[in-house]
Parts: structure tokens; C-alpha cells; sequence
DNA sequence: TTCTAATATAATTGC
DNA sequence: GCAATTATATTAGT
């Protein structure tokens, strides 16, 4: 069984607490790292040291105990980075197949417009307005959101900049956006 | 020079280096952080210390170095991390702001291509195919786009903190614990 | 085996 | 009592 300290358990210079005093002194930490002045004499008492030295013993032992804590927090937080960076590294990806789709969905929606206004047809004027409100909405919102560096500062024309919480983490209610999508104003984009 | 060590710069039980010695110690240490033998001695001639002292020196020196930049590399992780996580926050709402976009877009895209149908215009039908199949292309992507994983979770790292135990993260031999040391009895230590 | 860097720990010091 | 240091002891590595 661990012939380590076997001969210097007596005397000499002797600095190390034996195994089976570490031992004792651990169990009781594990229950109470900072015990009363009674229980330190006791302990001193039981393992043949000094008060004084039980008393160190657990005043280093809870800074041992801090410092490994703070190592468990460091890998943590590495962690937590690495995944975050992960889910970024989606999110953009993400954005540029959107923004992909986006312009995709507004040359074509362009293209469509001018057959349509090219013909003068009068049936469903509304309806012509609003693809055209739409596209023209596209194209603004597009300006903001291929440039570089943008600061989360989309301009969401259904609802106002301001409500737009910074850096709560709070998503969006799409739904409630979804009441009032389409403004009574025929021109609405254009505000 | 620099009469700082006021009071005791003689002997007694003195145990820390004058400043004098400590700035001497920290400018060599500036260059060499791991000096010679010889440049050790001829600091301790000089310095009035025992050679073995300012190897002892250099040691700890170093040690506080590293643990310097621990502390440091921690910081910057931390700072990685908001940044990181501001970003990312900032695509979340732009992804929003798109999926919001990409929907008007379709909605009213459908309707449009309900009126044109309906209205049996057959003038330009290629054109209506595109538009036609680039609203479905929107529906396909959007299955994976809406699903709830992109209210993800990437607010807080640290939200189990403060379920932690103090004092918790020793790292103990139990079986040896519970092998002698350990008493059953609630009062162990008066015995 | 010897030497040394790194680490662990008992003890000090100052607040 | 705690944080920071110091000096020593022990372990690991070449």
C-alpha cells in the first residue's frame, strides 16, 4: 500500500503531512471547508499537529480549491466559445444563402413586373402595387444588408428601429409583426 | 539610492528581498528570465544572497509569470466571447429580418400569381413559371429556415454559476477514505 | 543516475 | 480570514 512515506513519519524536517493526515483533513473538508476554531483544535488534537497548522491546512485548501475552480471556468467558457462559433459560422452561412434567395426572388420578380406593366393591363391594379411595393422594398432593405460591418441596424419596415432590443437575446415575435405587415397606406413602402 | 526599504535593511529574520534586490532581480529578469549558474551567483554576490536563493527566485518568478498570462489569456477569451456573441446576435435578428422579407415576398408573390392564373392570361407564361417555381424553391428552403432551431440559445455561458457549490472540485481518494479514516459514528473526532 | 523544469504544499506577510 | 508570496518538497521529463 503505497510504500511512500514509510520512513520519515517521525521527525526530521519533516514538512508534508502524512498521507493519513491529508486524508482526514480532505473528509472533513468536503463537509466543512471552513471549520469552527473547536473543530480545528480537535482536528489538531487527532492528527498530532498544531491548531495553527490545521488552520493553514484549510486556508490553503480552500485556495487550492478556488484556483481549480477558476481552471473549470476556463474550459467552460472555451467551450461555450467554440460552440458559439460553430452556430455562427451556420448563422452566416444561413444569411448568405437568404440573401442569395433574396435577390434571386427580386430580379425575377423584376423582370415579371415589367412584362406586366409593359402590357397595359388594368385588371388587378392593387395587386401590381403591391409586387411593386414589395420589390422596391426588397431593394432597400438589400443596400443594408450586403454591405460589410452591419450593425444589426436592419431596417425592418414593419416594424420601428427603435424596438429592436440590442443585446438581450430576445427573438423577435414574428407573429406579431405579421399584424401589421401590410400598412393601410397604398405607398407604405415608400415611408 | 531610492531609500524605500525604510526600516529594516539590516538582518534580523527578514525574509523579503529589499526592493532594491527585487528590482535588480526584475531587470535581469526582463532580459533573461532563465539565467545562468554563473549569472545566478554573481547576482547573489552581488545582491548579498545566497546563489540557491536566486535560483529560487527565478523559479518563482516564472511561475508567476505563466500564471500573469493565464490570467491574461483568460480576459481575452472573455472578450472574444462577447464579441463573438454580439455578432451573432446581430445575424440572428438580420436572419430574421430576411425570413420576415422572404415571406412578404412569397405571400405576395402567391397572390399575384393567383390573379395572373386565374385571370387565364397567357401572355408571358415563361416568365410566370420562374416566378412560379422561385416561390416553391422559398417554401422548400424555408422548412429548414423557420424550424425552431434557429431560436437557438446562445445568451448566457454562464447560467449554472450560480448553481455551483463553493468549495467543491477536491479531488479525493474515496475508497481509501471509506476504507479506515472515515467513522460512521457523527461524533468521529471525540473519539 | 543526475539535473532541471514544473508543480504541490506548508508557512509568511500584509491588509 | 484571505490574497499574494516565499521557500521547500516532490514529481516528471530528458
Amino acid at each position: 500500500m503505497l510504500a511512500i512515506g514509510t520512513t520519515k513519519n517521525k521527525n526530521e524536517g519533516r514538512r508534508r503531512f502524512s498521507d493519513e493526515q491529508i486524508r482526514f483533513l480532505e473528509y472533513v473538508f468536503e463537509t466543512q471547508s471552513r471549520p469552527e476554531l473547536r473543530m480545528k483544535q480537535q482536528l489538531a488534537n487527532k492528527l498530532g499537529l498544531h491548531p495553527h497548522q490545521v488552520a493553514i491546512w484549510f486556508q490553503n485548501r480552500r485556495a487550492r480549491s478556488k484556483s481549480r475552480q477558476t481552471e473549470i471556468e476556463y474550459n467552460n467558457l472555451q467551450q461555450n466559445y467554440d460552440t458559439l462559433a460553430s452556430k455562427s459560422e451556420s448563422l452566416k452561412e444561413e444569411n448568405q444563402a437568404l440573401l442569395t434567395q433574396l435577390q434571386t426572388l427580386r430580379e425575377l420578380a423584376k423582370k415579371q413586373q415589367g412584362n406586366i406593366t409593359t402590357r397595359h393591363d388594368f385588371t388587378n391594379k392593387s395587386s401590381n402595387k403591391e409586387l411593386s411595393g414589395m420589390i422596391s422594398l426588397s431593394m432597400t432593405n438589400n443596400s443594408t444588408l450586403l454591405s460589410e460591418n452591419y450593425n444589426h441596424q436592419i431596417t425592418d419596415p414593419f416594424k420601428d428601429n427603435t424596438s429592436y432590443a440590442q443585446d438581450d437575446g430576445r427573438i423577435i415575435d414574428t407573429e406579431d409583426q405579421r399584424g401589421s405587415l401590410v400598412p393601410n397606406h397604398p405607398n407604405w413602402w415608400e415611408f
